[in-house]
Formats: C-alpha cells, sequence, structure tokens
DNA sequence: AATGCGGGGGG
DNA sequence: CCCCCAGCATT
C-alpha cells in the first residue's frame, strides 16, 4: 500500500525548513495563536474538531470570557456550559471537557500535565488533540494527525491507504513522526494544518503556491486529484416527525427536554413526535388542502392522546429539514390555532414565552422551527 | 472495526 | 439537488 520513506537526513531538514519558513511569514492570525498557554489550545483544538476556524472564532472569544481558567470551567454551570457550544455541535464535546477539567483539578494541581501519557489520558483528548497540546503548548515532538494533515502527507508520499480506516492513522503516524520537526513541533504542525486548509485543499489545491510542491510525489506525477483515498459515506436515513407548538392561555409555548443520552442530548426543542413516511405525507398533503381535513389531521396526530378532545384545529406553520452525519429529519411544525390550558405538563416539559427562549439552549433544528414560528407571528 | 454524534460550505 | 469537510467515545 504505502511507499517507504526514503528521505536523507538533509531532505527532511530542507523539507522542514522549507515549511517553518513558509508558516512564519503567512500563519493566519488566529485569537488562540496569541499565546501558547495550553487551556486555550486545548480548548481552541477541541472546537476546532469537525468544525472551520471562521465558525469557531466567536464561540472561542466567549468561551475565555466566560471560563477564563480551567478550575472555572471545572466548576462551571451544566447550562451556561451547554449555552457556550450552543449551534457548535457534538455537544458531548463541551460535557468531556468539563469532566477533563475536573480531573485537572482533583489530579494535576489545576493545570495541563506536560507529558502526552497523562494529557492522552483525560476525557476528549485523542490521538489528534493530545498531539496538538503536546506539540504546540509543551514543544513535545509528537504528530498532531487530523484531516488536513492526511491529506497533506497522502499527496506527499502518494499514500493510497484508506483515510476512513481508523488503523490508517498509524501509517500517518509513521510517515509525520519520522519527518517532522524535533525543534519546532508545534508550529511544524501548525503549518501543516494551515496549509491544508489554504493551499493543499481537497479539491483544485494551489500547488503552484505550495512551500513543499518540490517534495510532493503527487505534485511531481499530477496525481493530486487522486488523494487522499477516502472510502464514501452512507447516505443520511431519512426520518418524519411532526414539531407541535401549543400556546396556552397566558400565551407561553411548550418546550420539552430531550433525553440525557443520545442526539442532542438535553437540549430543547417543541414536542416532537416520529411519523412513517406515509403519514408525514398524508398529514402534508391534508394541511395543503382543506379546513376540512383539519379533523382528520387531528384525529391522524394523536399527539396527546390525554387533550385529544382540545385539538380542534391545526395549521401548518412551515417545514424544517436538517441533516446530520448519518439521518435527515423532515418535520411538518404544527401550530395549535387554540389555546390550552396552562396547567399539565410533562416533568420534561415547561412553559415558556417567547422572550424567555434565549435562556434555553437549543439545537439548530429547534431555531429552525423558532424562526418558523415568529414569521408567523408577524404575519 | 463499526457506529453515533452536528453543523457548515460550495457547485 | 449533489458533493465536500471528520476526532473521539462507545460498543
Amino acid at each position: 500500500m504505502s511507499e517507504e520513506l526514503a528521505w536523507t537526513q538533509e531532505k527532511k531538514a530542507r523539507f522542514q525548513e522549507d515549511l517553518l519558513t513558509w508558516y512564519h511569514l503567512e500563519k493566519r492570525d488566529l485569537p488562540w495563536r496569541e499565546s501558547t498557554d495550553p487551556y486555550r489550545v486545548w480548548v481552541s483544538e477541541i472546537m476546532l474538531q469537525q468544525t472551520q476556524v471562521v465558525t469557531v472564532i466567536p464561540y472561542f472569544n466567549r468561551f475565555m470570557e466566560w471560563f477564563p481558567t480551567i478550575e472555572e470551567l471545572a466548576n462551571a454551570n451544566e447550562d451556561k456550559l451547554l449555552k457556550a457550544w450552543e449551534g457548535l455541535g457534538y455537544y458531548s464535546r463541551v460535557r468531556n471537557m468539563q469532566h477533563a477539567a475536573k480531573e485537572i483539578v482533583e489530579t494535576f494541581d489545576g493545570k495541563m500535565p506536560s507529558n502526552i501519557v497523562d494529557i492522552l489520558s483525560l476525557k476528549g483528548i485523542g490521538p489528534y488533540t493530545g498531539g496538538a497540546i503536546g506539540s504546540i503548548a509543551f514543544s513535545l515532538p509528537e504528530p498532531a494527525i487530523d484531516g488536513n494533515v492526511m491529506r497533506v502527507y497522502s499527496r506527499l508520499f502518494c499514500l493510497s491507504d484508506d483515510i476512513a480506516l481508523p488503523k490508517t492513522r498509524k501509517v500517518f503516524d509513521k510517515y509525520v513522526r519520522e519527518t517532522m520537526s524535533q525543534t519546532e513541533p508545534g508550529d511544524f504542525n501548525q503549518a501543516l494544518m494551515d496549509l491544508g486548509a489554504t493551499i493543499c485543499t481537497p479539491t483544485k489545491p494551489s500547488c503552484q503556491t505550495c512551500p513543499i510542491k518540490n517534495y510532493c510525489e503527487a505534485y511531481k506525477t499530477d496525481m493530486t486529484s487522486s488523494y487522499p483515498v477516502k472510502k464514501k459515506k452512507e447516505k443520511a436515513k431519512p426520518l418524519y416527525y411532526v414539531a407541535n407548538i401549543l400556546k396556552n392561555d397566558n400565551g407561553a409555548f411548550l418546550l420539552e427536554k430531550r433525553p440525557s443520552d443520545g442526539l442532542l442530548a438535553d437540549m430543547w426543542t417543541f414536542p416532537m413526535k416520529e411519523v412513517t413516511k406515509e403519514e408525514y405525507d398524508g398529514l402534508s398533503q391534508a394541511y395543503d388542502t382543506v379546513e376540512t381535513s383539519t379533523k382528520m389531521v387531528a384525529e391522524q396526530l394523536s399527539l396527546y392522546d390525554d387533550e385529544k378532545e382540545s385539538i380542534k384545529d391545526k395549521q401548518l406553520l412551515g417545514i424544517v429539514t436538517h441533516i446530520f452525519s448519518h439521518r435527515k429529519w423532515h418535520i411538518l411544525v404544527v401550530a395549535d390555532t387554540l389555546s390550552v390550558s396552562a396547567d399539565n405538563c410533562l416533568n420534561n416539559q415547561e412553559w415558556v414565552y417567547l422572550d424567555e427562549f434565549s435562556q434555553y439552549v437549543f439545537p439548530k433544528p429547534q431555531q429552525k422551527m423558532v424562526d418558523i414560528l415568529k414569521k408567523s407571528m408577524n404575519n
């Protein structure tokens, strides 16, 4: 699969020099690069997992204001913590980070440990993040292999291993470990990330301006478009829902807290009921036609069996679609046109006024539903 | 090794 | 509509 690494020591040194020189001239000016404080490096690297730089910047700045030290992160209120991450996705990242912060306070005197074994022992810190923290904050000669680095190295050495496979990371680990700077590992790793983000891009890489093109096997053979090799992922499975917007006599809306495990754990949404594709199609048809169908709709819907008597009229406000990694949600957003009484909600539910919504943590699909609700109220 | 876990951008 | 971007925990 992979060819032998046959670079001389001299070639490795020139390669590192060329890459580092480029980085020192061209590196992006990013808030977390103002210092190499381990906590700032840690927060930024966790946020940057599966998330683009432009998205992370405002979240990072606010997070450092809200939780300036590891100790304050360890003691942070859970709702505020989740609020700091709202909209960023992969919410277990921030839960794991607080878990690790508590470990650091209890076991490591409140300071990020400076050896790679202890760094990697912390919850939420795997090989990539551990290498990034170790190299940037503590100058440890550890690789930090993310998707950018695998793309760069797959082209550099024409490595055909499928980067979607877990075992492939070990192949790249060997190559990066053998070619990386031992004196400036942090800058070397960040240079690779910047190169992957700005020059050695997934499509149409800017090879002419690449500082290491003369070392690149794929560039020499005009094969950059063949790398990296990556297995295609499965399509998102469609799921269908009806979200019910209920307003009580006081004008508050019913929100529901999702379970503590699984997708969007502990976050708030309008109550949602999963339906089959056939029910979904039937309902959207019914809503689209006439009022005479509303009774049928109410019967089919049966969102709240207890209150079925009160479901007299419903209105389709809009449709929300949202794509996750493996699922695609199709949501009919439905409002009751008649108020219901202000008592009577389940343990995981609350009646909330619109101007209080900002105090609740909403995932993106819910934010889209709120937008639809607000728009309908302006009409 | 396979799966679950969000959300963004561009063509 | 399609495509691309992906670490870590869990099992």
